[in-house]
DNA sequence: GTATAAGATGCATACAATATGCATTGTTTA
DNA sequence: TAAACAATGCATATTGTATGCATCTTATAC
Protein backbone atom coordinates (compact mmCIF):
# COMPACT_ATOMS: atom_id res chain seq x y z
CA UNK A 1 0.00 0.00 0.00
CA UNK A 2 1.85 3.20 -1.29
CA UNK A 3 0.87 6.62 -1.69
CA UNK A 4 1.49 7.23 -5.57
CA UNK A 5 4.31 9.78 -6.47
CA UNK A 6 1.98 12.07 -8.10
CA UNK A 7 0.24 13.10 -4.51
CA UNK A 8 3.58 13.24 -2.98
CA UNK A 9 4.70 15.55 -5.83
CA UNK A 10 1.08 17.15 -5.30
CA UNK A 11 1.50 17.98 -2.00
CA UNK A 12 5.66 18.63 -1.97
CA UNK A 13 4.55 21.54 -4.83
CA UNK A 14 1.92 22.93 -2.40
CA UNK A 15 4.35 23.24 0.58
CA UNK A 16 7.04 24.99 -2.10
CA UNK A 17 4.26 27.56 -2.97
CA UNK A 18 2.95 27.97 0.54
CA UNK A 19 6.89 28.95 1.54
CA UNK A 20 7.85 30.86 -1.13
CA UNK A 21 5.60 34.26 -2.30
CA UNK A 22 4.80 35.28 -6.14
CA UNK A 23 4.78 32.99 -9.25
CA UNK A 24 7.30 30.26 -9.55
CA UNK A 25 7.82 27.68 -12.75
CA UNK A 26 7.02 24.50 -12.69
CA UNK A 27 10.80 24.05 -14.19
CA UNK A 28 12.28 25.85 -11.06
CA UNK A 29 10.22 23.66 -8.76
CA UNK A 30 11.37 20.31 -10.41
CA UNK A 31 14.69 21.40 -9.92
CA UNK A 32 14.35 22.25 -6.40
CA UNK A 33 13.14 18.76 -5.37
CA UNK A 34 15.03 17.40 -8.32
CA UNK A 35 12.06 15.68 -9.88
CA UNK A 36 11.17 15.41 -13.29
CA UNK A 37 9.65 18.53 -14.69
CA UNK A 38 7.23 16.57 -17.26
CA UNK A 39 5.44 14.47 -14.72
CA UNK A 40 5.32 17.45 -11.95
CA UNK A 41 3.65 19.05 -14.90
CA UNK A 42 0.76 17.48 -14.88
CA UNK A 43 0.35 16.80 -11.56
CA UNK A 44 0.46 20.99 -11.61
CA UNK A 45 -2.59 20.89 -14.51
CA UNK A 46 -4.63 18.47 -11.74
CA UNK A 47 -3.82 21.20 -8.91
CA UNK A 48 -4.90 24.26 -11.16
CA UNK A 49 -8.17 22.23 -12.32
CA UNK A 50 -8.79 21.45 -8.79
CA UNK A 51 -8.58 24.83 -7.78
CA UNK A 52 -5.24 24.58 -5.39
CA UNK A 53 -3.37 26.72 -7.84
CA UNK A 54 -3.41 29.22 -10.08
CA UNK A 55 -1.13 30.14 -13.06
CA UNK A 56 0.27 32.06 -14.98
CA UNK A 57 1.41 31.67 -18.29
CA UNK A 58 3.64 33.48 -20.67
CA UNK A 59 6.85 35.09 -19.80
CA UNK A 60 6.96 35.56 -15.80
CA UNK A 61 4.16 33.23 -15.44
CA UNK A 62 3.82 30.25 -12.78
CA UNK A 63 2.15 28.92 -9.90
CA UNK A 64 0.73 30.05 -6.63
CA UNK A 65 -1.14 29.07 -4.03
CA UNK A 66 -4.86 30.00 -4.80
CA UNK A 67 -6.06 30.47 -1.47
CA UNK A 68 -4.12 30.49 1.70
CA UNK A 69 -2.38 27.61 2.70
CA UNK A 70 -4.32 27.45 6.07
CA UNK A 71 -7.34 27.20 3.83
CA UNK A 72 -6.09 23.96 1.67
CA UNK A 73 -7.36 20.62 3.45
CA UNK A 74 -4.62 18.04 2.90
CA UNK A 75 -7.32 15.20 3.78
CA UNK A 76 -8.90 16.79 0.16
CA UNK A 77 -5.79 16.84 -1.57
CA UNK A 78 -5.26 13.41 -0.97
CA UNK A 79 -9.24 12.74 -2.08
CA UNK A 80 -8.21 14.59 -5.22
CA UNK A 81 -5.39 12.42 -6.42
CA UNK A 82 -5.87 9.10 -5.01
CA UNK A 83 -8.73 6.92 -6.72
CA UNK A 84 -9.67 5.68 -3.31
CA UNK A 85 -12.92 4.17 -5.24
CA UNK A 86 -10.97 1.45 -6.32
CA UNK A 87 -8.74 0.34 -2.79
CA UNK A 88 -10.29 -3.13 -3.63
CA UNK A 89 -12.43 -4.72 -6.10
CA UNK A 90 -15.18 -4.83 -4.18
CA UNK A 91 -15.33 -1.20 -3.69
CA UNK A 92 -16.73 -1.06 -7.28
CA UNK A 93 -20.35 0.28 -8.21
CA UNK A 94 -20.79 -3.23 -10.11
CA UNK A 95 -19.54 -5.44 -6.86
CA UNK A 96 -16.81 -6.72 -8.66
CA UNK A 97 -16.21 -10.07 -9.18
CA UNK A 98 -16.11 -11.96 -5.82
CA UNK A 99 -18.74 -14.20 -5.08
CA UNK A 100 -18.55 -13.80 -1.91
CA UNK A 101 -19.48 -10.00 -1.86
CA UNK A 102 -22.86 -10.02 -0.36
CA UNK A 103 -22.53 -12.15 2.09
CA UNK A 104 -18.57 -10.78 3.28
CA UNK A 105 -18.26 -8.37 6.06
CA UNK A 106 -15.39 -7.13 4.45
CA UNK A 107 -16.51 -3.96 2.32
CA UNK A 108 -17.63 -2.27 5.08
CA UNK A 109 -14.63 -2.73 7.10
CA UNK A 110 -12.13 -1.44 4.83
CA UNK A 111 -14.24 1.18 3.83
CA UNK A 112 -14.51 2.52 7.51
CA UNK A 113 -10.79 1.79 7.73
CA UNK A 114 -10.09 4.75 4.23
CA UNK A 115 -12.33 6.78 6.16
CA UNK A 116 -10.69 6.86 9.28
CA UNK A 117 -7.40 7.44 7.07
CA UNK A 118 -8.86 10.40 5.63
CA UNK A 119 -10.44 11.81 8.40
CA UNK A 120 -7.14 11.84 9.69
CA UNK A 121 -6.04 14.26 7.28
CA UNK A 122 -9.24 16.43 6.92
CA UNK A 123 -7.67 17.45 10.32
CA UNK A 124 -4.61 19.49 8.62
CA UNK A 125 -4.01 21.69 6.54
CA UNK A 126 -1.09 22.75 4.42
CA UNK A 127 0.06 25.04 6.55
CA UNK A 128 0.16 22.60 9.33
CA UNK A 129 2.73 21.38 7.09
CA UNK A 130 4.27 23.73 6.04
CA UNK A 131 5.02 25.16 9.67
CA UNK A 132 7.58 28.75 9.81
CA UNK A 133 8.10 29.46 5.97
CA UNK A 134 11.04 30.94 6.51
CA UNK A 135 12.38 27.97 8.07
CA UNK A 136 11.16 25.73 5.33
CA UNK A 137 12.25 27.77 2.60
CA UNK A 138 15.79 28.06 4.94
CA UNK A 139 16.52 24.06 2.86
CA UNK A 140 17.60 25.61 -0.08
CA UNK A 141 19.63 28.15 1.28
CA UNK B 1 -3.79 4.16 -3.49
CA UNK B 2 -4.91 0.10 -3.50
CA UNK B 3 -5.08 -2.62 -1.20
CA UNK B 4 -3.20 -5.54 -2.94
CA UNK B 5 -4.76 -8.67 -4.62
CA UNK B 6 -2.42 -10.86 -2.20
CA UNK B 7 -4.37 -9.20 0.74
CA UNK B 8 -7.09 -9.57 -1.16
CA UNK B 9 -6.43 -13.16 -1.47
CA UNK B 10 -5.10 -13.98 2.01
CA UNK B 11 -8.39 -12.31 3.21
CA UNK B 12 -10.21 -14.26 0.77
CA UNK B 13 -8.79 -17.78 1.90
CA UNK B 14 -9.16 -16.90 6.14
CA UNK B 15 -12.69 -16.22 4.99
CA UNK B 16 -13.19 -19.74 3.38
CA UNK B 17 -11.33 -21.38 5.49
CA UNK B 18 -13.71 -19.81 8.67
CA UNK B 19 -16.63 -20.95 6.98
CA UNK B 20 -15.59 -24.56 6.35
CA UNK B 21 -14.64 -27.09 8.89
CA UNK B 22 -11.85 -29.27 8.25
CA UNK B 23 -8.95 -29.13 5.09
CA UNK B 24 -9.14 -27.66 2.14
CA UNK B 25 -6.51 -27.48 -0.76
CA UNK B 26 -5.12 -24.62 -2.73
CA UNK B 27 -6.71 -26.00 -5.61
CA UNK B 28 -10.40 -26.13 -4.32
CA UNK B 29 -10.40 -22.49 -2.89
CA UNK B 30 -8.72 -20.67 -6.00
CA UNK B 31 -11.54 -22.67 -7.94
CA UNK B 32 -14.10 -21.48 -5.80
CA UNK B 33 -12.83 -17.83 -5.95
CA UNK B 34 -11.84 -18.54 -9.91
CA UNK B 35 -8.48 -17.00 -8.95
CA UNK B 36 -5.23 -18.35 -9.80
CA UNK B 37 -4.23 -21.11 -8.07
CA UNK B 38 -0.26 -20.07 -8.72
CA UNK B 39 -0.78 -16.68 -6.90
CA UNK B 40 -2.73 -18.26 -4.43
CA UNK B 41 -0.17 -20.86 -3.50
CA UNK B 42 2.31 -18.12 -2.76
CA UNK B 43 -0.30 -16.76 -0.38
CA UNK B 44 -0.93 -19.97 1.57
CA UNK B 45 2.68 -20.08 2.25
CA UNK B 46 2.95 -16.51 3.60
CA UNK B 47 -0.61 -17.38 6.18
CA UNK B 48 1.34 -20.53 7.26
CA UNK B 49 4.68 -18.75 7.97
CA UNK B 50 2.48 -16.43 9.64
CA UNK B 51 0.64 -18.92 11.71
CA UNK B 52 -2.77 -17.82 10.97
CA UNK B 53 -3.29 -21.01 9.16
CA UNK B 54 -1.55 -24.62 9.08
CA UNK B 55 -1.14 -26.85 6.16
CA UNK B 56 -1.21 -30.49 5.47
CA UNK B 57 0.67 -32.25 2.63
CA UNK B 58 0.14 -35.40 1.04
CA UNK B 59 -3.25 -37.08 0.28
CA UNK B 60 -6.01 -35.59 1.63
CA UNK B 61 -3.64 -32.86 2.97
CA UNK B 62 -4.61 -29.42 2.61
CA UNK B 63 -5.10 -26.22 4.21
CA UNK B 64 -7.03 -25.27 7.76
CA UNK B 65 -6.98 -22.36 10.31
CA UNK B 66 -4.32 -22.44 12.86
CA UNK B 67 -7.05 -21.24 15.98
CA UNK B 68 -10.35 -19.91 16.14
CA UNK B 69 -11.93 -17.21 13.34
CA UNK B 70 -12.83 -14.60 16.50
CA UNK B 71 -8.74 -15.04 17.02
CA UNK B 72 -7.17 -13.49 13.89
CA UNK B 73 -6.90 -10.08 13.95
CA UNK B 74 -7.72 -8.60 10.69
CA UNK B 75 -5.04 -5.67 11.00
CA UNK B 76 -2.76 -8.35 11.77
CA UNK B 77 -3.09 -9.84 8.68
CA UNK B 78 -3.66 -6.32 6.54
CA UNK B 79 0.24 -5.72 8.18
CA UNK B 80 1.60 -8.94 7.43
CA UNK B 81 0.48 -8.48 3.66
CA UNK B 82 0.90 -5.01 2.99
CA UNK B 83 4.45 -3.05 3.29
CA UNK B 84 3.52 0.04 4.87
CA UNK B 85 6.81 0.96 5.47
CA UNK B 86 6.93 1.83 2.14
CA UNK B 87 4.10 4.35 1.92
CA UNK B 88 5.72 7.17 1.43
CA UNK B 89 9.21 8.01 0.36
CA UNK B 90 10.07 9.50 3.46
CA UNK B 91 8.86 6.39 5.58
CA UNK B 92 12.68 5.20 4.94
CA UNK B 93 14.57 4.42 7.72
CA UNK B 94 16.92 6.37 5.97
CA UNK B 95 14.43 9.49 5.07
CA UNK B 96 14.66 8.76 2.04
CA UNK B 97 15.76 11.61 -0.68
CA UNK B 98 13.33 14.24 -0.76
CA UNK B 99 15.44 17.22 0.44
CA UNK B 100 12.10 18.83 3.16
CA UNK B 101 12.53 15.99 5.18
CA UNK B 102 14.07 17.56 7.92
CA UNK B 103 11.68 20.68 8.09
CA UNK B 104 8.43 18.65 6.49
CA UNK B 105 4.97 17.88 8.94
CA UNK B 106 3.90 14.98 6.35
CA UNK B 107 5.95 12.35 7.33
CA UNK B 108 4.05 12.83 11.13
CA UNK B 109 1.14 13.27 9.66
CA UNK B 110 0.78 10.95 7.43
CA UNK B 111 1.96 8.09 9.97
CA UNK B 112 -0.80 8.89 12.20
CA UNK B 113 -3.00 8.65 9.27
CA UNK B 114 -1.98 5.07 8.38
CA UNK B 115 -1.99 4.05 11.99
CA UNK B 116 -5.94 5.22 12.31
CA UNK B 117 -6.40 2.92 9.41
CA UNK B 118 -4.90 0.22 10.87
CA UNK B 119 -6.47 0.50 14.21
CA UNK B 120 -9.76 0.65 12.84
CA UNK B 121 -8.90 -2.81 11.47
CA UNK B 122 -7.35 -3.84 14.58
CA UNK B 123 -11.11 -3.75 16.02
CA UNK B 124 -12.14 -6.56 14.27
CA UNK B 125 -11.55 -10.23 13.41
CA UNK B 126 -12.33 -12.62 11.02
CA UNK B 127 -15.18 -14.00 12.72
CA UNK B 128 -17.01 -10.50 11.93
CA UNK B 129 -15.85 -11.01 8.14
CA UNK B 130 -17.80 -14.33 8.08
CA UNK B 131 -20.27 -13.93 10.24
CA UNK B 132 -22.94 -16.58 9.94
CA UNK B 133 -20.89 -19.75 8.72
CA UNK B 134 -23.65 -21.66 6.64
CA UNK B 135 -24.63 -18.50 5.38
CA UNK B 136 -21.16 -17.54 4.39
CA UNK B 137 -20.89 -20.88 2.63
CA UNK B 138 -24.42 -20.32 1.07
CA UNK B 139 -22.83 -18.38 -1.89
CA UNK B 140 -21.31 -21.77 -3.06
CA UNK B 141 -24.30 -23.72 -3.28
C1' DG C 1 5.64 43.21 -33.45
C1' DT C 2 8.54 39.66 -32.70
C1' DA C 3 11.25 36.69 -29.85
C1' DT C 4 11.08 34.35 -25.65
C1' DA C 5 9.40 32.19 -21.58
C1' DA C 6 6.00 30.14 -19.72
C1' DG C 7 1.79 26.68 -19.22
C1' DA C 8 -1.53 23.09 -21.86
C1' DT C 9 -2.12 18.95 -24.18
C1' DG C 10 -1.59 14.56 -26.42
C1' DC C 11 1.03 10.72 -27.58
C1' DA C 12 4.82 7.48 -26.99
C1' DT C 13 8.01 4.98 -24.21
C1' DA C 14 10.33 3.08 -20.05
C1' DC C 15 10.19 1.08 -15.71
C1' DA C 16 8.78 -1.44 -11.77
C1' DA C 17 5.55 -3.84 -9.06
C1' DT C 18 2.52 -7.24 -9.14
C1' DA C 19 0.37 -11.09 -10.79
C1' DT C 20 0.49 -15.38 -13.19
C1' DG C 21 2.35 -19.57 -15.09
C1' DC C 22 5.34 -23.59 -15.25
C1' DA C 23 8.39 -27.11 -13.76
C1' DT C 24 10.41 -29.62 -10.14
C1' DT C 25 10.86 -31.37 -5.58
C1' DG C 26 9.29 -33.06 -1.08
C1' DT C 27 5.66 -35.47 1.73
C1' DT C 28 1.90 -38.22 3.11
C1' DT C 29 -1.52 -41.67 2.75
C1' DA C 30 -4.89 -44.50 0.39
C1' DT D 1 3.72 -47.43 -5.18
C1' DA D 2 0.98 -44.21 -7.22
C1' DA D 3 -1.79 -40.30 -6.49
C1' DA D 4 -2.76 -36.07 -4.17
C1' DC D 5 -1.17 -32.62 -2.04
C1' DA D 6 2.16 -28.49 -0.43
C1' DA D 7 6.90 -26.12 -1.10
C1' DT D 8 10.07 -23.81 -3.85
C1' DG D 9 12.37 -21.46 -7.52
C1' DC D 10 12.42 -19.45 -11.83
C1' DA D 11 10.29 -17.40 -15.95
C1' DT D 12 6.90 -14.58 -18.15
C1' DA D 13 2.85 -11.48 -18.66
C1' DT D 14 0.31 -7.64 -17.31
C1' DT D 15 -0.58 -3.31 -15.52
C1' DG D 16 -0.09 1.05 -13.39
C1' DT D 17 2.81 4.61 -12.95
C1' DA D 18 6.26 7.50 -14.26
C1' DT D 19 8.90 9.79 -17.67
C1' DG D 20 10.01 11.85 -22.06
C1' DC D 21 9.06 14.31 -26.28
C1' DA D 22 6.75 17.22 -29.57
C1' DT D 23 3.57 20.67 -30.45
C1' DC D 24 0.32 24.24 -29.42
C1' DT D 25 -1.32 28.32 -26.93
C1' DT D 26 -0.64 32.44 -24.23
C1' DA D 27 1.51 36.40 -22.32
C1' DT D 28 5.07 39.70 -21.73
C1' DA D 29 9.57 41.85 -22.25
C1' DC D 30 12.20 44.23 -25.30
Amino acid sequence: MRLSLQTDYALRTLMFLGSHDGHHSIAEIAGKYRISKNHLMKVAQRLVAEGFVSSLRGRSGGLMLSKPAAAINIGHVVRTFEDMGAFVECFDAAGGGCIVTPVCGLRQILSGSVEAFLAHLDGFTLADLVGDPARFRSVWD
